[in-house]
DNA sequence: TATCCAGAGA
């Protein structure tokens, strides 16, 4: 009996490390972990295999806690000496606690194999010590490509392409991932031509090939590109279908992301590939673009569905979602939930604000984001005057402008002046607004004229609105909207003939006169 | 039979 018993107890121990195993190798950490805890519970011995597993997820999860436990436990079982547990331990330490720990570890450990140097060799590279790095990649008593990896793209992720590219020559072997480490280093430092030619030497591509060209192509706004890339592409993982739609969520092209999504949930639907949090993200993103507050929420049922939970990432992507759909409430209700508020999910909530016409809320904010340490950026001077925009705030707007180079040392963009423009104009300030504009350090874009041309026909003023809306037709020549307000102007003045020539002006130039034909009944 | 390298978001 007793012995059908233990019989019974060893299987169930293998059966559930084999378990664990699984989950570890398939990235179903707090399942492991989860799995590995229950089974200790039950009187479960563990072997090295098993722990090697666990610690690796402790890994993943941060989990200090349990991670050394697992350390002091093996070390009193004597398995502390097995390379498998010694190596992951090092990579657990280096991972959690710094390069010191994991360097004592990995020193103590009595047996080490090239998986032990490597993981320290990552170490020193995870925190940016190149120069140790290179001292324990010259003393490695073995390398193999996965130690040559780590060396070309420790040096590429550094900027520096040359000792990369003269290791990279160097190698006795090489795998994808070799060259996706160089790729990888030439789209970091803006040299996409390089990557692209690169990418078209190799033999074999992996998926990661062709997702970091993708993204290489998402960062330098080359769509069409990246988009044709994609087409090609034979076997597509969920990282492709992300970075694609990623592409296009970041490249103003909402519903392009949109569109790819819709097909991959057909992948979905036939059971093939999962949108994750990832997906999510860009999927979220695309719809604040829209102000599509419906999708929207179809979108958080169907993660609800999926059992996806928020992190932090998501989180603040809602808050933009729902500060930008006009959904302040359901805005607040996610920050103030938030573990740690940052830069970004403050800026997404000061332009919720600054966009819903709440300027006290937006300013309050910002002063609160001060008090927390959070250096502002661009975006959020943008929400910041938004709310003095939306409010007609003058002065308090002149104020926040100057005060965001002075003493934030946050650059004034196009768009900052063409809010304060469009701030001017509204209260009838035209001139102000015009010696703004022309006292921009960079070429005024078609929002800073519009703003301006707009404020024009608010006020009736035809020699700035001439002004504005000649710029205007010069940098953005298709838009027919320009020349309506301008139409418009001249109208309210009783200027009939330039009204008049203006629409033939339209003409010659092929303008489209479908819209806005309010004006043309004058002529 | 495990441990290490290359791809991603507001």
């Amino acid at each position: 009996m007793s012995s059908f018993i233990s019989a019974l107890s060893s299987s169930t121990e293998k059966s559930s490390g084999l378990a664990i195993r699984s989950h570890v190798q398939n990235g179903r950490f707090r399942e492991a972990l989860s799995l590995y805890i229950s089974s200790h519970k039950s009187g479960d011995r563990s072997d090295n295999i098993v722990v090697t597993a666990a610690i690796k997820a402790c890994a993943q999860l941060s989990n200090m806690y349990l991670g050394s436990s697992l350390h002091t436990q093996m070390y009193k079982h004597g398995y502390s000496s097995d390379v498998y547990v010694g190596t992951s331990l090092v990579g657990f330490y280096s991972r959690l606690d710094g390069i010191q720990i994991a360097r004592k570890v990995f020193d103590e450990m009595p047996v080490r194999n090239v998986v032990s140097w490597n993981t320290i060799l990552a170490a020193y590279l995870k925190d940016g010590f190149l120069e140790s790095a290179r001292k324990v990649f010259d003393e490695m008593p073995i390398r193999d490509v996965i130690s040559w990896n780590s060396m070309v793209s420790g040096y590429a992720k550094a900027g520096d392409m040359e000792s990369a590219i003269i290791l990279f020559r160097e190698m006795p072997e090489k795998n994808p991932a070799s060259w996706n480490s160089i790729i990888c280093g030439w789209i970091d430092c803006g040299k996409i031509a390089f990557a692209r030619d690169l990418f078209d030497q190799m033999h074999q591509k992996s998926t990661v090939s062709w997702v970091t060209m993708i993204s290489g192509y998402t960062r330098s706004g080359d769509v069409d590109s990246a988009k044709s890339l994609f087409d090609q592409m034979d076997e597509r993982d969920l990282f492709s279908w992300n970075a694609m739609i990623t592409c296009y969520a970041q490249s103003g092209q909402p519903r392009e992301a949109i569109e790819l999504f819709n097909q991959m949930r057909k992948l979905y639907i036939n059971g093939h590939l999962y949108p994750d949090k990832m997906t999510f993200s860009s999927i979220i993103s695309a719809c604040s673009q829209l102000g599509d507050l419906r999708f929207g929420l179809w979108i958080e049922g169907f993660m609800r569905d999926l059992q996806i939970e928020l992190d932090e990432h998501l989180r603040t992507a809602f808050i933009d979602f729902y500060a930008k759909c006009g959904s302040i409430e359901r805005a607040s209700e996610l920050f103030i939930g938030s573990s740690k508020r940052d830069l970004v999910s403050y800026s997404a909530m000061i332009l919720g604000c600054g966009m819903n016409g709440k300027a006290s809320d937006a300013i309050h904010l910002f002063d609160k984001m001060l008090d927390d340490d959070i250096v502002p950026n661009s975006v959020t001077f943008t929400g910041l005057l938004a709310a003095y925009r939306h409010a007609g705030l003058v002065e308090e707007g002149i104020r926040c402008f100057t005060s965001m180079w002075r003493d934030h040392k946050v650059a004034p963009s196009c768009n900052h002046y063409a809010i304060m423009v469009d701030l001017f104009g509204r209260v009838g300030r035209l001139d102000e607004a015009y010696r703004l504009i022309k006292s921009m350090p960079m070429q005024p874009h078609v929002g800073a004229w519009g703003a301006l041309l707009l404020a024009c026909r608010l006020h009736g003023n035809v020699k700035l609105g001439e002004i504005a809306a000649h710029n205007c037709f010069k940098l953005d020549p298709k838009a027919s909207g320009y020349y309506v307000l301008l139409a418009n102007i001249y109208a309210e003045a009783g200027e009939w003939d330039k009204a008049k020539r203006l629409r033939e002006v339209m003409t010659e130039k092929g303008v489209s006169t479908s819209i806005g034909f309010s004006w043309v009944e004058f002529g």
